[in-house]
RNA sequence: UGGGGUGUCGCCAAGCGGUAAGGCACAAGGUUUUGAUCCUUGCAUGCGGAGGUUCGAAUCCUCCCACCCCAACCA
């Protein structure tokens, strides 16, 4: 795995470990556990998606086995390779490796094929003209059976003849499919002979434009996972009523193999959408700054916000892998993530804010170069300079002349201590022609520097930055994008939701010296403000920009609300 | 209305006939030069409901209720 392990985990045994363990028990499949992630590459990846992956993978890894990527690319009319590619890579940035199992269900295309072949020769397919509309009315419906195709008898030499000519291109998009021949009066739709094979010229980024054919899921999922001798394949609920389908095409075939279809409950977040329809609507409507902008729930969108994988890879451990429809709370992931930065990220300062404090007592040029620890409890991260001098910033934030009841921070005539420096007095507050304060002229007590002050108790710690030495910076704070806790499963439109503040861009903020040379990616915690990480598209070393990835716990903010 | 699923604390979730784990959230304390972290404590006589079986039921049986999924030539 990439990155820190900080997050470890104590996952409890879910289901699907179980029916593994008892797998493994009555030496099913020689003791072989296999599994696949099986995207379709027509979007970017979610954290929805991070849990399928780290159980897929996961699992595998923990009974010794393997899981291979599989791109399930059998709708070339949604799918491109812009996709496959960020689907890789967000995998691997969480954590895992296919090695060179990375396969694509248009590998299968011409064993497909053959399949199909397979089943006209046993009278188990056939060849229909029916249109779309015709199909739909001879379905039936819940409550009422189906008709059989007029067509459903065809002999098999004729649907061999026909199969073979839609493959030849003899004939146009949509003019005839190949249909399983199971029970047009099941209870269960997908029962009443689905369509496998449809007719689509359509370029293919796999396969070019070899095919004017090609499968449906069902017909394919299945046998690309007896062909890589899965053993459990695991997908989302909403497949429970494809596994009788996924059984019948297996069981017709002549293929060894048959995996066996387990199904779990997808990941739902609250306030957020998880859709991938929505997501790029999102996108599409510039309701958001593209798929890895960081309010989204995107792997992309969030590694760009500075979450970690292992954070991710934890909280899918938290959630856990059950049947039953659920939605778990931003806060989980929220700590997971301040869980992870807090062990692993080097602290520092910056003055989001800043407040101008001219030092009363010290003189012009003065210069105290201090020594402060990058951080509380892990000595190893080593140490960081930064230099006290006449003049510095504090946040704005961090000054009230009419303060509120419990404010420990800055007031005029009181007193604070400057996080890993002095004790400051406030002496005088200077104020524009408006009113608001524009400086505060402050004193220090020469005595607090690394010492407590003498005769009195200073409750407040305040961070600041020196102002000559200080770097520029911008800060974008995120918050959650949606304002309502369930925007789709509301009335209405769920874009009626979205949070007007989900993004606050500060410029002229004042970073300490140390960040200056800070690197794409990087991760920091700003004391008192939260963890910041540096933008890896936008930030550059004359223009460093910093995104707020989740702020601290405020018990202060949560008091005052 | 037919079929397939699911219901245990505000939110996840263990539990698999022997008397309700854990995490998040929340609340109250303690430590602290981050109102952070950390630590301590509290938080379901109750398991969708009603009956039944049993010495004993969240776990077994019966009926009922609620919610989710399925009528693409999408996955």
């Amino acid at each position: 795995m990439s990155e820190s392990d900080s997050t470890s985990s104590t996952s409890p045994s879910n289901f699907i470990q179980q029916i593994i363990r008892e797998d493994l028990e009555n030496n099913k499949n020689e003791g072989r556990v296999q599994t696949r992630f099986p995207p379709e590459p027509n979007g970017y990846l979610h954290i929805g998606h991070a849990k399928s992956i780290c159980l897929n993978f996961g699992t595998a890894s923990e009974f010794s086995g393997l899981c291979n990527l599989r791109f399930d690319d059998t709708n070339p009319e949604k799918e491109d390779l812009e996709y496959v590619d960020s689907i890789k890579e967000s995998i691997r940035w969480l954590g895992f490796d296919w090695e060179d199992r990375e396969y694509y269900a248009s590998n299968y295309f011409d064993q497909l094929y053959d399949f199909g072949v397979e089943l006209i020769n046993k009278g188990k397919a056939y060849v229909c003209s029916l249109t779309q509309d015709e199909a739909r009315q001879f379905r039936g419906t819940l409550t009422e059976p189906g008709k059989n195709s007029p067509e459903r008898e065809r002999s098999i030499a004729e649907n061999l003849e026909l199969f073979a000519r839609m493959k030849a291109g003899d004939f146009e998009d949509g003019a005839y499919t190949l249909r399983a021949k199971i029970n047009m009066q099941s209870p269960n739709m997908n029962m009443r002979d689905p369509v496998l094979y449809r007719i689509r010229r359509l370029h293919h980024h796999q396969t070019g434009d070899k095919w004017c054919i090609y499968p449906m899921y069902d017909y394919t999922h299945c046998i690309s996972d007896a062909l890589e001798n899965i053993t459990h394949s695991l997908c989302t609920l909403e497949f429970e009523d494809h596994r009788p389908l996924y059984d019948w095409v297996l069981d017709q075939l002549d293929i060894a193999s048959h995996p066996q279809q387990i199904e779990f409950a997808r990941l739902n977040i609250n306030y957020t959408v998880m859709s991938k329809r929505k997501l790029k609507q999102l996108v599409d409507e510039n309701l958001v700054n593209g798929w890895d902008d960081p309010r989204m729930p995107t792997l992309d969108g969030m590694r760009r916000r500075g979450y970690t994988p292992g954070s991710i890879r934890n909280f899918c451990d938290m959630v856990g892998v059950t049947k039953s429809n659920s939605v778990v709370d931003v806060g989980m992931l929220e700590h997971s993530l301040r869980d992870d930065l807090d062990k692993t990220s080097p602290r520092a300062m910056c003055v989001l804010r800043p407040l101008k404090v001219v030092i009363v007592n010290v003189e012009e040029g003065h210069k105290d170069e201090l020594i402060l620890s990058r951080h509380p409890k892990d000595e190893e991260m080593g140490e960081r300079k930064i230099s006290f001098s006449k003049t510095i910033y504090i946040d704005h934030a961090d000054f009230e002349e009419v303060p509120p009841p419990g404010f420990k921070r800055l007031i005029p005539g009181g007193e604070v201590r400057l996080r890993g420096c002095y004790v400051i007095k406030c002496e005088e507050v200077i104020k524009d022609s408006a009113g608001k304060v524009v400086e505060l002229r402050c004193s220090i007590d020469a005595a607090t520097l690394g010492a407590k002050p003498e005769g009195r108790k200073v409750k407040g710690v305040v961070h600041w930055v020196p102002a000559e030495e200080s770097v520029e910076v911008e800060i974008r704070l995120y918050d959650r994008l949606f304002n309502h806790e369930a925007p789709d499963a509301t009335d209405g439109d769920y874009r009626d939701f979205i949070n007007p503040d989900s993004l606050e861009v500060l410029t002229g903020c004042r970073a300490e010296p140390s960040l200056r040379d800070a690197l794409p990616e990087e991760r920091f915690q700003f004391e008192r403000e939260g963890y910041f990480c540096v933008d890896r598209i936008n930030s550059t070393k004359e223009h460093p920009v910093f995104n707020l990835t989740v702020g601290l716990r405020d018990t202060w903010a949560k008091q005052n609300r």
